[in-house]
DNA sequence: GACTGCACGTACCACTTGGTACATGTACCA
DNA sequence: TGGTACATGTACCAAGTGGTACGTGCAGTC
């Protein structure tokens, strides 16, 4: 981290005994949590270490104990977002195969107004990423490829054509994530989720067609 | 600004001369136009009046001058990526109201790698809103209603139902956002593309089914 | 030619930032 | 009992922040 920097030479050598790497799992974890509760509520932009320790009731110094460093700490938070995504889709479709899940409950899930301080953070790390923020990048590479194949599955679950599977996984993920930001901006849930019906119904034509 | 801090007193008491608040209008244009142009490569998070100041060959001084404060600054900003934004719709839907315009047309006007870096702009901004960035409110405020309506006329022109015509557009609206933000973190226009053509047909499928 | 208002640069201010140094407390183990 | 590893707080630092004070050149006007 400091590593290339001159006038702060490396922690481990300039001062042997500063653990400031392995640390106990449960407090930084506590820690972690909390952190990440902080950033859903307040975003993560404009955050200091010094205020969200004290919003922590801990000094700045454990935050950099614990973590490394702000980057390391921006870092952690961002892949417990991404695994919390991940999560909510794996127990929408992964964890029960047999249940079809269908893409109106897949909505109703994603737009429960519980879900917003994530969503809102999803997208702020997601667009800080997309100008190159390093400690987002993580994200940007399963934001997409991660969430296709389960998708796909359920459409096909769903009875949708497996040739053009991918895709339609794909332009679902689009369709939820654009309601979602509309969602947010809006708050207009009756409007959104007409929006969505029409998205359905479509579909459902198709099915029709094919039956 | 700065009326309440018993520390800063008020510039117009403090320093009678300075202007300060009404400018020549090019200087500061100019100074805009090369400062959106500026946080359009680099983003808007991270920005310093300083760093931008000689970025832009001035003084971090004259972009107070001309913008009151760096929120100032940042407003105007945005301003002016909202009336790009809208610039680009009216230019395909409203100027020439006698070309359907496909569905097709508008996806690869925005698709298109030049207007990247406007649009990773407009995602970070609107993410920032959606924390309750003070700057960025007003882009929500416009971000979905400004855009229903040309895109229902459009869809209708095509000879989509009118009933559901905003619906529609709204989801129109939330296939682009959504595949956006795919193609943007991706860089895969192939499969992206292939998304949209899903869309296009499923709408298409609607479209042969009444006829 | 003096005056005036704008445009702009330089120097400065108080403050916050991320990060470091170091002392100290605590728990466990020999 | 003493030592050792981890955990945490306090004090500090250099750098950078937004914003201000103030001087100055320049254009126009009387």
């Amino acid at each position: 981290m400091s590593t290339g920097d001159p006038t702060t030479p490396d922690p481990t050598i300039s001062d042997p005994r500063a653990p400031d790497a392995v640390a106990s799992p449960s407090a930084r974890e506590r820690l972690l949590d909390a952190a990440v509760d902080h950033a859903a509520r307040h975003g993560v932009s404009d955050l200091s270490l010094r205020q969200l320790a004290t919003a922590l009731g801990t000094s700045h110094r454990m935050l950099i104990y614990h973590f490394g460093s702000k980057q390391g700490l921006l870092t952690e938070i961002v892949r417990r977002v991404e695994s919390r995504q991940r999560a909510q889709v794996a127990a929408l479709a992964g964890d029960d195969p047999t249940s079809p899940t269908s893409l109106t409950e897949l909505w109703d899930h994603f737009a429960d107004e519980a879900l917003w301080p994530w969503e809102r953070l999803f997208f702020e790390v997601y667009a800080q990423a997309l100008q190159g923020r390093p400690h987002a990048r993580g994200l940007l590479d399963e934001a997409i490829d991660a969430w296709i194949d389960p998708l796909a599955e359920l459409l096909v679950a769903r009875g949708a054509p497996p040739a053009h599977a991918r895709d339609d996984a794909r332009l679902m993920l689009a369709v939820t994530r654009g309601l979602l930001l509309d969602l947010l901006a809006t708050g207009d849930r009756n409007g959104v989720d007409a929006a969505m019906r029409r998205f359905v119904a479509l579909t459902d034509r198709r099915r029709a067609g094919r039956a």
